[in-house]
DNA sequence: AACCTTCATCGTAATATTGCAATATTATGG
DNA sequence: CCATAATATTGCAATATTACGATGAAGGTT
């Protein structure tokens, strides 16, 4: 069916996937990385940094923008992406928390 | 089309996705969490546990092991899971790694 | 042997994602 | 206003994902 099943889970489980799903494709990672590098932002420098039509590229930086991993802010004609650090930081604690578990080397049973 | 271009992107990038969306759906969280919970393995409680068909759960835990989170050990007629602690610590240090880069406060240019 | 339990796999249906060309939108400069 | 530059949106094609019923394989029980 392709749909999930989110009723069937708490809200932080639902957090921690979508969370996932924004960082599920290498070229939403290397944009995210390539912002953290410049540290001020870009226009699209993107489009080219990744081998990617910038019909592609829009797309990706919108789901970016979505979850809030990055904020734009125009700039004349073109825009400048820069992280949100607030919500970069959300991430980061939620993934610190869900890792941070200890687990037993016993191997299973 | 549907097929990510890995070809663009480094390596890195390609193992930080591929980690993002194996963690990518509640049911694949919840039952690493529940896992984590309960330490030692378990067959087909996750069925009971989740709320979804035998056969789901089956393809979930199939994704799991293919990127190494879980291990499975045949235990009679049933098959007892567990995480691989290995793995585990990679994908934490890996998202540490990642998360950990200092983000200018300062917005967007 | 016949039977049951547990799990994996196959086939299928529905939906989601990725990618791009074409087109629309928005702002700037002449 | 017109042309240009930079992004966004739309529409489409190809592939991927999610979910489940049905079936199959393996081990145990009676």
């Amino acid at each position: 069916m392709g749909v999930t099943k989110t009723g069937l889970f708490t809200k932080q489980q639902n957090d921690i996937a979508n969370m996932a799903k924004a960082l599920a494709h290498p070229a939403r990672i290397a944009i995210l990385q390539h912002l953290v590098k410049i540290n001020a932002c870009i226009g699209g420098d993107l489009v080219e940094e990744l081998g990617l039509a910038q019909a592609t590229i829009s797309q990706h930086l919108k789901e970016l923008k979505a979850v809030g991993l990055i904020q734009g802010t125009v700039e004349g004609t073109s825009i400048c992406y820069c992280i949100n650090p607030k919500t970069w930081m959300q991430y980061r604690n939620l993934f610190d928390k869900f890792f941070d578990s200890s687990i037993s080397e016993g191997g299973c049973c």
